[in-house]
This record gives C-alpha cells, sequence and structure tokens, in this order.
DNA sequence: TGACAATTTGACCATACAGTCAATAACGTA
DNA sequence: TACGTTATTGACTGTATGGTCAAATTGTCA
C-alpha cells in the first residue's frame, strides 16, 4: 500500500559511483549527487541515510563488480593460468595509461581515511583481500598444472600483484604512458617462471 | 626598511605539510593552516597566495625531501648496491605497515588531481620521475658491478620498483600488516637476480 | 472510491568556508 | 625621532554546504 519508488537504487548507486569516482567524498556536493541521481535530497536521505553512507555504498558496489570483473578475466577461457595472470597485468597497464581513467573508489576511499578503523578503510581491505583470494586462486591453478613451483607463496604473490596493479593505477594517475606502464607490468611478472620472451624491450 | 616577518617559511611549509598530511588538500580548512602554522589568514595570503598555492609548496618540499632521502639510503655505505635496494625495500615495507603513517602528499596530490594537466599531477610526476631516476642509478652502479645482465632495462626496472612502493603504500594504509607488507617487498625483489634465500617464508 | 503509508518536492536553516579589507604594529633608515 | 614600507590582526562578507521540515503527491488495497 505505500507508494513505490520512483527509482531504482542500483541505478543512482551507479550514477553516485560515478560521481564519486570523478570528485571522491569530501569534494563531492549533495547538490552533485542530486544533479547526478536525479532524485531530490530527502529521498536521497530516506533511500541511503546521507552523503558518507551514499558512498559507502557505492564503494561496496565498486569493489565487488570489480571484483567480479577480475574473477571474470582470470577464468577466461583457454589460455593457462599463468597466461591470464599475464593477460591482465597487461590490460590493466593499458587501462592506467588512458588519459580519462579514473583512480578507483578504493583508492579514493583509501586516501580519504582517516585510519585504519574507518569504514573506508575496513571496507577496502575486504575489496582488496578478495582481488588477492581471486589471484591466488589463479596460482593455485598454476602450481596444479606444474607452472608454479610447490613451495611458492601463492598468498604472499597474489598480494604482490594486488600492490603493483595499486602502484600503476597511481602512475597512471601521474601521467606515465602506456610504454612504460606496460614495461612495469612485465617487469612484474618476471617474479613468475617462464617465458623467456617476457623481458621488456621498451626504449 | 620594511618590516621583517616573524615566521620561517620552511617552518611554515612544515607545519602546513603535516596537517595536508592528514586530511589532504579538499578536507584541509584555512582555520586548520592558521592553527598549525600559527599565522594569521592574511598573512598566509600574503607569503603564499592561498590554500592550493601552499599546498603546491608543501608538495614540491615533501617531494624534494622524499627523494633526498631515498638517494641517501641508496647510497648508504658498504653494501652492494642491490643490498642496499634490497634493504631500502623492505623498509619501507616495514614504514607503511605502521598504523599511524600517513598517506604521502605525492600520493594525495594524484588522487586529488583533476587531470594529467593539472599542476599537482604534473609536480607529482616530475617527483616520480627522479625517484625512479634514484633507483635507476643504483641500478647502473649494481650493472657495472656486474650484479645485473648487460641488457637489463634499467629505467624501466627502476619505474616498477616506484610503482610497488606506491603500491605497498595503500595497501599498508588499508591495514595490511608488516609481515604481510614484507612478503610483498621480497616477491617484488625477486626480479632481481642473487640471493637465493629471497623467497618469502611466511605462513 | 476513499484512506493509508511512504515518497517526493522545494523551501528553509545554521554553519563553515575561502578569501578580503581597513586599520594597526613593527622594523630599518635617515 | 619621524618616515616609509611591509607584516600582522581581527572583524567582515558572500557563498555554498550538509542536512531538515512540512506540505503535497502517488500508488495500492479494501
Amino acid at each position: 500500500m505505500p507508494r513505490p519508488r520512483k527509482f531504482v537504487e542500483r541505478d543512482v548507486i551507479s550514477s553516485a559511483t560515478e560521481v564519486f569516482g570523478v570528485n571522491g567524498l569530501a569534494a563531492t556536493t549533495l547538490d552533485d549527487l542530486v544533479r547526478a541521481t536525479g532524485l531530490g535530497k530527502q529521498s536521497l536521505y530516506n533511500a541511503f541515510g546521507g552523503k558518507r553512507e551514499l558512498f559507502l555504498r557505492a564503494l561496496s558496489e565498486d569493489s565487488d563488480e570489480a571484483a567480479r570483473a577480475v574473477s571474470e578475466a582470470l577464468q577466461h577461457g583457454d589460455a593457462s593460468p599463468l597466461e591470464r595472470i599475464r593477460g591482465h597485468m597487461l590490460r590493466m597497464a593499458i587501462e592506467f595509461s588512458r588519459s580519462d581513467s579514473r583512480v578507483s573508489l578504493a583508492t579514493r576511499a583509501l586516501v580519504e581515511s582517516t585510519g585504519e578503523q574507518d569504514q573506508l578503510s575496513t571496507i577496502t581491505r575486504a575489496g582488496i583481500e578478495e582481488h588477492a583470494g581471486i589471484y591466488a586462486h589463479c596460482l593455485e591453478d598454476a602450481q596444479r598444472n606444474g607452472d608454479l613451483p610447490e613451495d611458492a607463496n601463492l598468498r604472499s604473490l597474489a598480494m604482490y600483484f594486488v600492490a603493483v596493479i595499486r602502484g600503476m593505477e597511481l602512475l597512471g594517475r601521474a601521467g606515465v604512458g602506456r610504454a612504460a606502464l606496460t614495461a612495469v607490468a612485465l617487469d612484474a611478472l618476471r617474479v613468475l617462471p617462464g617465458r623467456a620472451d617476457a623481458d621488456p624491450a621498451q626504449t
């Protein structure tokens, strides 16, 4: 019997994600959100509770979606697990070198968080762990394939790749170009065995 | 004949760096700066020109100081060039895992910048290039020592280490602990030849 | 068709913000 | 000791911000 909502929650969060992605949490105004989502202020409050709460929602959604994307990229088809990681790292390098690529909500959250207790940090931490978990999974496959030595520390290796990806994101943001970022990715991949042609061959 | 300033510019910038380091550019208020530096608003304006300009000054100073610190760390004494890089990476891992470690002004600037044209980006980019240059220098020494193959791409390797450091900073910020970050650093160092004990040995 | 319950709307508010202004103070010089 | 130049002080301003309120609206069920 209550009046139904005029909006779809997913769409609103998606619009919010976009504007938060451009400005960050602190620099995004409520009016920005009103404009981006099309809802009135009060509706935003009814549905989400405030700017920060909406950001938290957007952050969670964004983390989940990023995880899904990575997960899918690393399960893709016919290549070997190591090849898939390789491909993913190189794709990320290219992605981050795009001049219009925006910094992830996760990185924004980390930088804007006030400490490790902050929800912004804890949510992002969970995202990082999940990301690493997906990588670890793929590395396990590689190990089962015999492409990785028995004694390799997969968990640590996975976290290492997450760190490199985060670092490449920042470098791309600073304007480091496609060739340089690709070279970084190739260097990073040298910790994995195999592929003699993994040596970077840039200027 | 003019009235002399009551403050020392360096000290003011140093205080500003501290408060910007805690809050970032957008979230730091002029009053925060007034409180932290002890100057009046007008004096801040006379001397620096505004919040953003002061941030740019703080950022430049901070980049320079960071570069000096890295440069010194990589020239330190009796160890071989590769050992020095190794030591530095491990020290950074520990530093970033400290729960009270703050995110660098450089990373803040990158995240708060509005695009590659933004001064925030260009200054930070310069800092990154300088950082990489210092690493490259050390790698050259290693190459001269014969610790690195002739065909190694030093420039790219240097940028790779900068990326890993940036990534470790973010992970530390997210609460990834000392052991895990150290393991990441050790993994990262595996791209360098030598030292069989470079395998991480964590849980 | 009428009434309920939540949603929407748009006006409203207190606060905090970056930046400015005019008056005053302090120093070196002559 | 008087002057000129610059630094300092603190009050001031216009705007924009996050958030709230009360009234009007809307779909649904009985």
